[in-house]
RNA sequence: CGCGGGGUGGAGCAGUUCGGUAGCUCGUCGGGCUCAUAACCCGAAGGUCGUGUGGUUCAAAUCCCGCCCCCGCAACCA
């Protein structure tokens, strides 16, 4: 548009359209179109590591973006802290609920500040008005009938006080102590889900983008919802770390739709009358999340709000996960990665960048300091910051400071302006696909552009020959403008190194606007020094000390280790071990893990035992070699096997095991303690 | 026969919609330059694009068929 007045030479049109703008404007100033944007709220178990804070750095991107559009942008993030595992990591530390949760909110959110995100509210599940506005939810849906009460029926651990379902039971048993599970009915609330399939179904169909990336949406069609939907229970009485049920006192309202209502209460919605937020800002236009959590956003959250009869999401983009080397982050393997020991080395933006640009759209990421080092050196300390350092250092050395005006085009300019355009061209519409990598490759191809230019035009020997000083003056001018629009260009991505940018330039930042006009800098200006944004960092040395320091923690933790807890022989005698030979083994249906073994254990009856070694053991591994049963384990059907015990294996690593074959000469049945 | 995604130089990826000289970043090697953070620029080596020397075509990384392998989701690690 603007290029398009630019050109327009009769004066008369340029009076109309700028009458034309002028209205367009105004109207744009009070009504911005507004973007609504969140990201999964995090869980208060514990510290989150880099992985966890990936989500939010996209999101900030995403907003700091919008933002700079001209949308009217509602940013939201925040805690999910109710539940029964918060309940118990409360009595393991010895505090109440409340005080835990308070206690690893705040690393949270912590953490969200130290990374600069910019989000406009920060929601607690325990806030007051949140809790408020959940009961009157549960409330209205119960009234209307999408909430009914029935039975839950299944297997109860009396000691436990909990339900477990067939699949979770650990033996047969209890999978929290051990011990039995009895059938028992226990009264709970259900969500029907049943009655909003067919329409779920039918606004998925239709809604192209509503679940996103495309992989996403088909596994949520064929796998949950045409197979059909079940009912959910959302309440439970076998704890009370939630938020009450306020007609039923037995009851808190379990995970879903306390957790998932949080994007709307934020914004004062009120079934019996919403506030302004929530009229301005809602439906979301994106709820960011991670795969695991697709499918509560997909199904159980869309037909929420299908019930309370409000609008749904417009979109829903289950991002993929970020993984150390190969393997995911775990304290036993002691290679969990935290943002704040990150950013001590590296500095906030450059771990946004990392993040940012190693994080793919569609598959699962790798995060390692090697090649966090890498991008830091080569993108970061070479490419840009040593161009913004060389620009700025030949404006003072050659002009002192003061930008020419570009009166003297030539070879190169073009191609130069060219990439600039191309640049932000390509930064918008990744951006809008959440292709975050490729965005960013997007800009460091302008950098890496603008780097090439210096060697073209030789600027040290334009400055050797008075006669071409207006050339020089002209190069430099669109340098220091492609800096300029590089400072635009990275600021949703790092925003103080953005702003340090327009520092040395001597400017106040600019709109995402003026990246599509090249010579938006005022010939006069008068840069400032500019120091280095990214001091290289040598590797090799910073290697060793992560790696000193990893070996240090790793001792100090294996120390503390707990042993498990002793047992006295009467507790081991419980457990009948055999010797058993394997007469027959296949694979089970279905089940990519299980073995159905077929074993003689001296008893004269075979003994049917389903074991998950199919990934390590073909069958003909193992006919005729004896093995060591657990013969009086309670039975359980896996895959449509019933299951008559488990036989002996060693974890020899996180991906191997081995079974423990005896000696071929113990006779069948032959009882081992 | 559960559903879906993918296999492209040493690493990570693009290209496949709508067939037409195989591209980018990092790494390696050689050269250039000296404004700059031992940085920057140029060049080179390295790929029969998983496989069947399968089908269609003047032409296949791209379309069709078979097979192998990896990943995600689902169901299971007794």
């Amino acid at each position: 548009m603007v290029y398009y007045y630019l050109y327009t030479v009769n004066a008369h049109n340029i009076l109309k359209r700028f009458a034309a703008i002028f209205q367009k404007g105004a109207f744009f100033m009070c009504e911005k179109p507004k973007f609504y944007i969140t990201t999964a709220i995090a869980y208060t178990s514990r510290k989150p590591h880099i992985g966890n804070s990936y989500e939010i750095v996209l999101t900030d991107a995403i907003a700091r973006f919008k933002r700079m559009q001209g949308y009217d942008v509602f940013f939201l993030t925040g805690t999910d802290e109710h539940g029964q595992k918060i309940e118990e990591y409360a009595k393991a530390a010895g505090v109440s609920p409340k005080e835990y949760v308070d206690k690893v909110a705040s690393e949270i959110k912590g953490i969200c500040d130290l990374l600069n995100t910019t989000y406009d509210k920060f929601i607690r599940t325990t806030d007051d008005y949140h809790e408020k506005a959940v009961q009157k939810i549960f409330k209205k849906l119960y009234e209307q009938g999408d909430i009914y009460k029935s039975e839950y029926e299944g297997l109860y651990c009396t000691p436990c006080e909990s339900f477990w379902t067939e699949s979770q039971l650990v033996d047969g048993k209890c999978p929290d102590c051990g011990r039995e599970v009895k059938k028992a009915k226990e009264e709970a609330y259900f969500l029907r889900l049943s009655k909003y399939q067919k329409q779920l179904e039918e606004f998925i169909e239709s809604n192209e983008n509503f679940i996103y990336p495309e992989a996403r949406k088909k596994e949520m069609l064929n796998n949950f919802i045409k197979p059909g939907l079940q009912d959910l229970c959302v309440s439970r009485t076998s704890f009370k770390w939630g938020i009450p049920v306020t007609f039923d006192d037995n009851h808190v309202i379990y995970v879903w739709i306390d957790a998932l209502s949080n994007y709307i209460t934020a914004l004062g919605y009120d079934p019996d009358g919403s506030g302004d937020l929530y009229k301005k800002y809602w439906p979301a236009d994106v709820h960011i999340i991670g795969k695991d959590i697709v499918r509560f956003h997909t199904i159980y959250w869309p037909i929420m709000l299908m019930a309370l009869g409000e609008p749904l999401p417009k979109q829903v983009y289950g991002h993929p996960w970020l993984l150390v080397g190969e393997d995911k982050m775990s304290k036993s393997k002691g290679n969990v990665i935290y943002a704040d020991d990150l950013t001590e080395i590296f500095g906030v933006d450059a771990v946004r960048y990392y993040l940012l640009s190693e994080m793919p759209h569609a598959n699962d990421g790798s995060i390692t300091h090697e090649s966090m080092i890498e991008r830091y050196n080569s993108d970061l300390a070479n490419t840009l910051g040593n161009l913004v350092n060389r620009t700025i250092a030949m404006q003072n050395k050659y002009f002192g400071g003061v930008a020419a005006s570009p009166d003297c085009p030539g070879e190169f300019d073009e191609s130069l302006k060219a990439a600039a355009a191309a640049a932000a061209d390509g930064f918008e519409k990744n951006i809008a696909q959440y292709k975050m990598s490729d965005a960013v490759e997007s800009v460091m191809t302008f950098a890496r552009r603008c780097n090439k230019y210096i060697d073209e035009t030789m600027p040290w020997a334009l400055a050797k020959d008075e006669s071409r000083k207006g050339r020089l003056g002209t190069v430099l001018y669109n340098l220091l403008e492609s800096i300029r629009i590089l400072s635009v260009l990275i600021a949703p991505l790092m925003p103080e190194t953005s702003l340090k940018i327009t520092g040395f330039l001597g400017i106040e930042p600019s709109g995402w606007d003026s990246v599509k006009t090249f010579g938006v800098l005022a010939p006069g200006t008068r840069v400032g020094e500019a120091t280095p944004l990214f001091s290289r960092i040598d590797g090799e040395k910073l290697l060793s000390q992560l790696h000193e320091k990893a070996e240090k923690e790793k001792s100090a933790e294996s120390a503390e280790i707990e042993g498990v807890a002793q047992i006295g022989i009467e507790d081991f005698m419980k457990v009948e071990l055999k010797v058993a030979e394997i007469k027959d083994c296949e694979p089970v249906k279905r089940a990519n893990k299980l073995l159905k073994l077929t074993l003689d254990d001296g008893s004269g009856k075979d003994r049917i035992v389903a074991s998950g070694i199919a990934k390590w053991y073909s069958p003909d591994d193992l006919k005729g070699k004896k093995v060591i049963v657990v013969s009086n384990l309670k039975p359980a059907v896996l895959c449509k096997v019933e299951s008559n015990g488990m036989i002996l294996a060693a974890d020899v690593s996180d991906d191997d095991c081995k079974v423990i074959f005896v000696d071929g000469s113990i006779p069948n049945g032959a009882k081992i303690r």
